[in-house]
DNA sequence: GAGCACTGC
């Protein structure tokens, strides 16, 4: 029966022909790596795997007898991983260090095995505790514990689960889970020395995401403090292991090959200055003179992607009419894209034709697109940067590092041998960074600063911070939470603090929605801040449509046309949830009513998800949400309570501000610099507020408010009297 | 007149 259940792995056949060569052993700075000759169909990471494992619903009746039978069959297939290999040399060096690093490339088999051959010696040596692993994406961590769930031969939930947002399969008896970086921070939170776990995995560690570094840094300080007995294995991408090495006092570093199929570099003989033509010809010329096989395209942001696709669209019939090369057919992919034209690179093409993907890095790590044999890399991304004395975000266009270039061109290689252009000079390549700054170096700090207070950490100036953020950004993250409420004048944390740290949310939007509890619209404001935190909800209509969807949307909202965004979300979550939520035939009528506003139909579904969630916390922290009468819950038009949430707004958003100028431009109260209303924003025809305030600030072309409301400007005393009051008081309670 | 990418008990 197992045999008939169409599995998704090499059959015995393909794993007899592998030849793949490999090699571990302690990393020396001169190690060379070999390059693999062959590849499993399989997915070693489950990184960037976009569809997740559809399981037929014959797996639920599949009996235990058959699920060990698989199990069994997926051990062959196990068995010729380059990490299986060396299964003993491996374990030798989890077991007789505190902490290991383990390179291991793309395929080398490391997040799935690895964590059963630690599984395997706990029931072996009959220890106690559990092994967590950590991912950086929810699909990863799910696809991972489905998949290491049959090669164990159990059902998600027994000795395998995985527990991310919104989705926990794991069971009291669990004792291997892959987890979301976030959801370990938040057991951090509750339950300060993991005294669950015995083991703790943190894969994909050089992508250096915010949560992963915090996470390393606790764990320094877990293992230095009360969990001596702790063990860490740190699993990376890339050869820069030397960092994780030292920070854990000179770790053991191990190297496992991978397999993947060599990718010929080309580079530019001169620079180019128009990225977007240059990526255009080296299209044309690799259809003109290549073997049939789709091109990935790395391109730094929407506006290149779209106008390649545009452009690539009024050529491709004529370039093949004049020669016999394939016809060439564009797809756009970036995240804010709508979720249907996503799906269509990964379809495969058919006939003579080139499928031509122009992608932001989503397609880096995050999406994996089957058939590219072929990618063309400009060398850039867009990045933001936070900077902290203007509380304000840039977007930067900036080169890429050694590393992301390497990733890229790697895309080529994932099936087949590929080809790579870099649309750069070699000799430029050379000065690239090896890897990208540290997400952590360029972001706001408010949150991990409350992570921290909340942990019990005082000097946060020298806590084993994996990557120090530096003095400035850590004093301004103290002074926002202050501001917040959330710290004393001592630094300490304060009740508010404790119940900010516990809301999944950013700082600010906690302190608005605890402002909110405690003076009564705390249900309408969990409605705004859900939608506020479900990115790409409102999706960008098309050129085209763009008019007619914007009539649309201010002719359904009344008061958001009047009072801004926050509000206008509100009004549509009212028509979304109440009103069309009531027919019989609800959901097709939401998906229309989404459509024509191009309002992301996944994305409202999360905002539910999200409304739900804090729902149940807020009940829990302030124990002041009720359930009747969800009716009288709706916005209305009503000036009052539509004054009493924007002021709850504002005690958590007081720095973003602006005030209206007689030439009607805007200056922020705090630095005096001038800010444009977002040409996405219902407030940008209208010129007559007093002031406004929003709850982003970012810099492209100029200096611009996202999601912005009107507020009057007596509100600004009011609220900073409030919260000076508010703070008077705390001072008095904690004497 | 405009939108890098992820993520949370």
């Amino acid at each position: 029966m197992a045999a008939n259940s169409n599995s998704r792995v090499a059959s015995n056949h393909t794993s007899k022909k592998q030849k793949v060569r490999r090699n571990i052993h302690p990393f020396t700075n001169n190690t060379r790596i070999k390059r693999a000759s062959k590849i499993v169909k399989f997915n070693d990471s489950g990184e960037g795997d976009h569809v997740s494992d559809q399981r037929s619903n014959k797996e639920n009746v599949l009996t235990y007898k058959s699920l060990k039978s698989r199990a069994s069959d997926l051990l062959k297939m196990r068995e010729t991983l380059p990490v299986y290999q060396h299964k003993r040399e491996i374990m030798s060096y989890i077991e007789s260090n505190p902490v290991t690093v383990l390179i291991g490339e793309t395929g080398s088999g490391k997040s799935t095995q690895i964590p059963q051959f630690v599984l395997e010696k706990l029931y072996d040596t009959k220890k106690h505790g559990s092994i967590a692993v950590t991912q950086p994406r929810r699909v990863a961590a799910i696809n991972l514990a489905t998949r290491v769930a049959q090669e164990h031969g159990c059902k998600l939930g027994e000795q395998v689960g995985y527990s991310v947002r919104f989705d926990n399969t794991t069971t009291t008896r669990t004792r291997l889970k892959y987890l979301t970086d976030g959801m370990l921070l938040r057991e951090l939170m509750m339950n300060s020395d993991l005294r669950e776990y015995s083991v703790i995995v943190i894969d994909e560690a050089h992508e250096r995401t915010v949560l992963t570094d915090l996470i390393l840094g606790f764990l320094k300080s877990l293992i230095q403090g009360p969990r001596p007995d702790l063990r860490i294995i740190v699993m990376s991408a890339t050869l820069q292991a030397e960092k994780f090495s030292e920070f854990f006092n000179n770790a053991p570093i191990l190297f496992v090959e991978g397999r993947k199929f060599d990718v010929k570099q080309y580079y530019l003989k001169a620079p180019t200055d128009d990225i977007v033509d240059a990526v255009i010809r080296c299209c044309i010329q690799i259809n003109q003179g290549e073997e049939l096989g789709d091109i990935l395209c790395f391109l730094p942001g929407q506006e290149e992607i779209d106008k390649a696709v545009t452009i690539m669209e009024k050529i491709a019939k004529y370039v093949s009419d004049e020669a016999p090369v394939p016809l060439i057919v564009p797809y756009p992919l970036y995240a804010a894209l709508p979720p249907v034209q996503q799906s269509l690179v990964f379809a495969p093409i058919k006939g003579f034709k080139r499928k031509v993907v122009f992608s932001t890095n989503i397609a880096e790590t995050s999406v994996t697109i089957s058939g590219v044999k072929f990618v063309v890399d400009s060398g850039l991304r867009k990045v933001k940067v936070w900077r902290h004395q203007l509380g304000l975000a840039t977007l930067l266009t900036v080169p890429i590092s050694q590393a992301s270039a390497m990733q890229r061109s790697g895309r080529a290689g994932r099936e087949s041998e590929g080809k790579s252009f870099r649309l750069y000079c070699e000799s430029d390549y050379v000065k690239l960074p090896k890897q990208s700054e540290p997400e952590i170096a360029r972001s706001d700090v408010t949150s991990p600063v409350l992570m921290l207070k909340r942990y019990g950490v005082d000097d946060l100036l020298n806590w084993t911070w994996f990557e120090n953020p530096g003095k400035e950004a850590i004093v301004m993250g103290l002074q926002e939470l202050y501001e917040l409420g959330a710290l004393d004048t001592r630094g300490k944390i304060t009740k508010r603090g404790q119940q900010m740290a516990l809301l999944p949310l950013q700082p600010h939007l906690s302190s608005v929605l605890i402002k909110a509890s405690e003076v009564g619209c705390l249900s309408q404001v969990i409605d705004i801040v859900s939608c506020l935190s479900v990115e790409n909800l409102l999706l960008n209509p098309s050129p085209e449509e763009r008019d007619e969807v914007n009539e649309r949307r201010l002719s359904l909202c009344n008061a958001g046309k009047r009072y801004g965004d926050l509000i206008m979300l509100k009004e549509l979550f009212d028509i979304y949830f109440y009103e069309l939520g009531k027919s019989q035939d609800a959901s097709s009528e939401r998906n229309d009513w989404c459509k024509g506003l191009c309002i992301s139909i996944r994305g409202f579904k999360n905002v539910i998800r999200v409304r739900d969630q804090l729902r149940v916390y807020c009940k829990r922290l302030f124990s002041s949400i009720s359930e009747e009468d969800e009716e009288s819950k709706k916005i209305g038009e009503d000036g009052e309570l539509i004054s009493k949430i924007l002021k709850c707004f504002l005690t958590g958003f007081i720095k973003n501000t602006a005030i209206g100028m007689p030439d009607r431009s805007y200056r922020t109260v705090s630095t005096g610099e001038p800010i444009s209303i977002h040409p996405s924003s219902m407030l940008f025809m209208n010129k007559s507020c007093p002031g406004i305030m929003y709850t982003e600030y970012v810099f492209t072309t100029k200096g611009y408010a996202r999601n912005v409301s009107r507020i009057e400007l007596s509100w600004l005393q009011e609220v900073v009297t409030n919260a000076a009051a508010v703070a008077k008081q705390k001072v008095s309670d904690s004497k």
